[in-house]
DNA sequence: AGGCCCTCTCTATCAGTGATAGAGAAACTT
DNA sequence: AAGTTTCTCTATCACTGATAGAGAGGGCCT
């Protein structure tokens, strides 16, 4: 089998679902592909490239549809599921929201950019409004899961943490996570509730003009 | 002058801001305290435990302030305003936007989310909304500058980039960037309109119930 | 056929990283 | 004075991304 291109992003995605993006170092890839480091470099330029190549797989996987909105669905609700598609693809792998956000240039993510912002425009909001609508979601969206894949914080760190003493300093925080999460509501309702506001903002906002 | 946690943190804030935060090695951050790497290990358990020390610093820096709104101040403008200063603490530091995500249990976060919501729930949001919003805002925040502070793709990366052929792809997305950049307007304006989209959206879910 | 070049992989090596073990100096306590 | 705690040191580990440069192999032109 041929070593080319594809074949290390794909085994490079695969390697990221073992263990993790700091697990993807250029020797354990390279291992895995049954060749040595230094051959990666002559495929790529840079690790860099590999995370952003790898950032573009990811999506590319969730994004293998993108059909505009049907004709009586409105923009908001397909906005809103594209969001949800987005979130879904950075979870899909172990901190594939870090990784989104070190790539550079994503073809992949300019691909779905691309697409929102024509979305909008063809239902009639403004390009200036379907920019800052589509920068708000996605960036919301990556920053969003970003905090949702952080590391669980070790047991080392935690010896030093007294619950009592965080509830006493920050009451409401802790009054409303217990509050929110009462009757078996789950991360992916946090994310539903918090991406409906930014939707219902986005509505209200391209609504003004 | 004695070495102490407070001390190494102030130096690798400034090593930071020198070198950004790859910038932030251990044996860098001791040589600028004169001393050897190891023997920062004795005041910190290990560099993560470093990097939300210095995320800390960075907040505590811009949020010596931490007043709710005075008493006409609309909510809605109150948190437009804290997100702005999120914003600016962030921008005040080399890859802020990325010490504040690799952060873990930051504290000073911690009290910026306490008085947040408690200042909505103060003013008539229920506990559930308050922190829904306040977690829509500060991780959009946070996805906004972490995009902003970006590393711009160096001139390797760019020799095989086509702009002709990318315009062509993605005509919306470029046309949207030309459009909105034309009078003057700058990446401010940018984060204060995609701000309002958020904030509106918080406003009308608030008042939805 | 012979020579050449282009493609791809190799070995060897570099400078730098976070982290640990354990020696030792200095200061404080008893 | 002796012992203990606090802090810094040297030496070293396993590992990282990356480069230089040798060399195998196939295709191509004369």
């Amino acid at each position: 089998m041929a070593l080319d291109r594809q074949r290390i992003v794909a085994e490079a995605v695969a390697l990221l679902d073992a263990e993790g993006l700091d697990g993807v170092t250029t020797r354990k890839l390279a291992a895995r592909l049954g060749v040595q480091s230094p051959t990666l470099y002559w495929h790529l330029p840079n690790k860099a490239a590999l995370v952003t190549a790898i950032a573009d797989a990811i999506l590319d996987q969730e994004f293998t549809d993108r059909s505009p909105p049907g004709p009586d669905q409105h923009w908001q609700d397909w906005l809103g599921d594209l969001a949800q598609r987005l979130r879904r693809a950075l979870l899909a792998h172990p901190d594939g929201a870090r990784v989104i956000s070190a790539a550079q240039l994503s073809r992949a993510m300019a691909a779905i950019s691309e697409l929102a912002m024509s979305t909008l425009v063809a239902r009639g909001v403004s390009l200036g409004q379907a920019r800052v609508i589509v920068l708000t979601v996605e960036r919301f969206t990556v920053g969003h899961v970003l905090e949702e894949q952080a590391p669980r914080p070790d047991a080392e760190a935690l010896k030093g943490f007294d619950l009592a003493a965080f509830t006493e300093q920050h009451p409401t925080v802790v009054a409303a996570i217990t509050d929110y999460f009462q009757p078996g509501r789950t991360v992916d309702d946090l994310f539903r509730d918090c991406l409906d506001v930014v939707i219902a903002g986005a509505a209200s906002k391209a609504a003004a003009r």
